[in-house]
DNA sequence: CTGTTAGCGCCTTCAC
DNA sequence: GTGAAGGCGCTAACAG
C-alpha cells in the first residue's frame, strides 16, 4: 500500500546477509549460522518486519491461511464448532476463512474449491455431505480435518462422537427411571447423526426388552418447529408416552413448546431429553436434561489437529466427553 | 501447487495478444479493441482461467477479501451478525477473514491490524470499542463498516438502530398493559446499547409520569446468568414489581429461571420483555415477547455496504425494521 | 552453511 | 489501442 513496508531486502542489508538466509531463519528451512541468525532475528524485531503473505504464496510458500467449510450457519451447534475452531487458531499464525455449504452438495463443493484456490494450507469441514472421495479429490492433497461427522476413509482426521452410544445412553437414562413408552423425535432423515441417534434409541430399548414401536417415532429436520409438529403428529396418533427422546436440543424446545400449547406438564405428564447442551437448555423451563457435546472443544481440537497435520507432526485426537446433563425436564415415575 | 495453473500467459497466446492486454479485459482499466477482447474472453472461458488474487494483490491489486472483526464469538447476537454478513458476501466474489476482538480494545487492535496486514479490501466491525480514530488509523484508508454500534463521526457507515426509541417502546408496551412497578435488568454498564436501552427505559416511564426509581434497575452483563442473579437481587431488594424488561433476550432467560426458581409465575405474577428476538425466544416457556433486531439484515446491509463503498459506488442504508414482537410473556393487569 | 539466480502471476508505466 | 519491460516480496534450486 502506501506505507513502504519493510522486506526482507531491507533486514538484508541491515543483517549484512543475503536475502536468502533471511528466507531461512524465517522458515527455518536450512541451518544457518547462530551469529547471523541473531543479526537476522534482530534486524526483524527493529524494523518491525512482517512478512508479506502473497509474495510468500506466490513464491510457492505458506499461504498460512486455513479454510473452514460450515453448513447452515445460523445453527447454534455448527456455529460454537465453527467459533471453537477460530478460538483455536488464535496465536496460531493461521488465519481461517469461511465459506458456506448450506448442506447443498453442490455448493458445498463449489465451497472447497473456493478455498483451495486461495491456496489454503489446510480445510476443516464442519459437518457437511460430500462423499469423501470427491472431497480428497477437490482437496488436491491439502489436509482435511472433518468435524462432527464420521469418513469411513480416514478416520484419524475425523473428530467427533459416538453418537449411537449416546444416544442410547440418553434413553437409557429415561429408562432407569421408569419409562417404558418413550417417544423419540429423529432428524434429518438421511444424516448420519440422526440414523445413529435412532439406533442408540432402538438398541436401548431392545437391551432393556421393550418393544421398539414405529408409532413412537416420528420424524423431524431438526429444527424447533419440527419438534411442535413431531409433537403434535404423535398427539394425533393417540399413542400414549411418558416422555420424548429428541435427537437434539432445538426440537426438545419444539416439543416443550408443543407439550405447553397442549396443557401437558414437563416433567410431571412428560418428560423430556435433548442432544447438545446448546447454551440455552440450561435456561428452558423447566432446565433440560440432554447429552453434552463439547462443540467449541471439538472445533478448538480440530484447529490443533489440522495445524500439526500441516507440520507433519503427530496429533493425538483428546478424549471428547459427552456426558449426560440432567436436569429437572426428566421425570421418576412411581 | 502441482496441477499447472492457466495464467493470462496462456490465454495470452491462445488469444494472440499480449500479456498486457489480457490484463486490461481482466480489469477493464483501459479500453481495449472489441475482437481482441471477444478473443480474450473465450480464451478465458475455454481454458477455465481463474486469476490469481496472490499474484494480483503482490502487483497491487484488490485481495477481494474483506475482513471481519467480531466480539466474543458465541454470543447469539453478534453471530448471527456475523454470519448474515458472510451470507451477503456469497456471489460477490469477495471472501470473508474473520478475526476476534474478545470485547478487548487491546485484542480488537491487533484483530484489525492482522487483516489489514493481509490486505482485505475493507472492514467489517461487528460491535466492538475500539474508539473511531484510532480504528481510522489502524485502516489506513481501507474502508470500514461498523454493525451495531454508533459511530459519530462516520455516521454514514454505521448500520445500528435506534435503541432509545426501541427500549422506550418496549417500556411503554408494559405501561400500557396497566404495569407500574417495571424492573430493569441493564447490560454492560459502559455498551452503548446498554446506556441507550436504559435511557429509553427512563424516557417511557417519564414520559408516563411515573418515577424512575434505582432500585428497580438492576446491573447485569448480558449473560444469561447475570439475569438470573440480577433477579435474585430484586428479590432479595423486596421491591415489588410486576414487570421486567431485560435489555437482552439472553438475561430475560435467565430472569425466567430465576423466577420459576423463585416460584413465580410468568406471566401471571410478573411479566417479563426482552431485547433481540434471538431465535429461541419463541420457544421459552412462555414464549418471550421481545424486541427484534433483524441481525442477519443488518449483517448482509454491511456487506453490500462494504463492497460498493470499495467500488466507490454510493449505497443506501436500507430500512432496518425493529419491531416489538408480541408473545405471551407480558399480561395486561387488572 | 551461504550467496546468486530465477522465477511465482499479475499490474503498470512507457514507448510505439 | 497495444506490446515490451520492470517489479511487487518471497522461495527454491543451484553452485560454491
Amino acid at each position: 500500500m502506501n506505507r513502504k513496508n519493510v522486506t526482507i531486502q531491507d533486514i538484508a542489508n541491515t543483517a549484512n546477509v543475503s536475502k536468502s538466509t533471511v528466507s531461512r531463519v524465517l522458515n527455518d528451512s536450512t541451518p544457518v549460522d547462530a551469529k547471523k541468525r541473531a543479526a537476522v532475528l534482530k534486524a526483524m524485531k527493529n524494523l518491525d518486519f512482517k512478512p508479506n503473505v502473497f509474495a510468500r504464496i506466490l513464491a510457492g510458500g505458506r499461504s498460512m491461511t486455513l479454510g473452514i467449510v460450515t453448513q447452515n450457519i445460523g445453527s447454534p451447534f455448527y456455529d460454537s464448532v465453527t467459533m471453537g475452531v477460530i478460538n483455536g487458531l488464535a496465536d496460531t499464525g493461521y488465519s481461517p476463512i469461511i465459506a458456506d455449504g448450506q448442506w447443498n452438495q453442490e455448493r458445498e463443493l463449489v465451497a472447497v474449491r473456493t478455498l483451495i484456490e486461495r491456496q489454503v494450507d489446510g480445510l476443516i469441514m464442519v459437518g457437511g455431505n460430500l462423499d469423501s472421495s470427491t472431497l480428497r479429490e477437490a482437496c488436491h492433497g491439502v489436509p482435511v480435518v472433518q468435524i462432527a461427522r464420521y469418513l469411513e476413509d480416514c478416520k484419524e482426521r475425523c473428530i467427533c462422537i459416538d453418537n449411537v452410544a449416546a444416544a442410547k445412553r440418553a434413553t437409557e437414562f429415561l429408562i432407569e427411571a421408569g419409562h417404558r413408552n418413550i417417544a423419540h423425535i429423529a432428524g434429518i432423515s438421511d444424516h448420519e447423526d440422526s440414523i445413529d441417534r435412532l439406533k442408540g434409541y432402538q438398541q436401548a430399548l431392545t437391551d432393556a426388552n421393550i418393544v421398539v414401536r414405529d408409532e413412537l417415532i416420528v420424524q423431524g429436520d431438526f429444527s424447533a418447529q419440527s419438534g411442535v409438529l413431531a409433537l403434535e403428529t404423535l398427539l394425533l396418533r393417540g399413542v400414549a408416552f411418558s416422555a420424548v427422546f429428541a435427537a437434539n436440543d432445538e426440537m426438545a424446545f419444539g416439543v416443550r413448546l408443543a407439550l405447553f400449547r397442549a396443557g401437558k406438564r414437563v416433567p410431571e405428564d412428560v418428560s423430556i431429553i435433548g442432544f447438545d447442551d446448546q447454551p440455552n437448555s440450561a435456561y428452558m423451563i423447566p432446565p433440560l436434561t440432554t447429552v453434552s457435546q463439547p462443540a467449541l472443544e471439538m472445533g478448538a481440537a480440530a484447529s490443533k489437529m489440522l495445524v500439526s497435520a500441516i507440520a507433519e507432526k503427530p496429533f493425538e485426537i483428546p478424549m471428547l466427553p459427552v456426558e449426560l446433563v440432567v436436569r429437572e425436564s426428566v421425570t421418576r415415575l412411581r
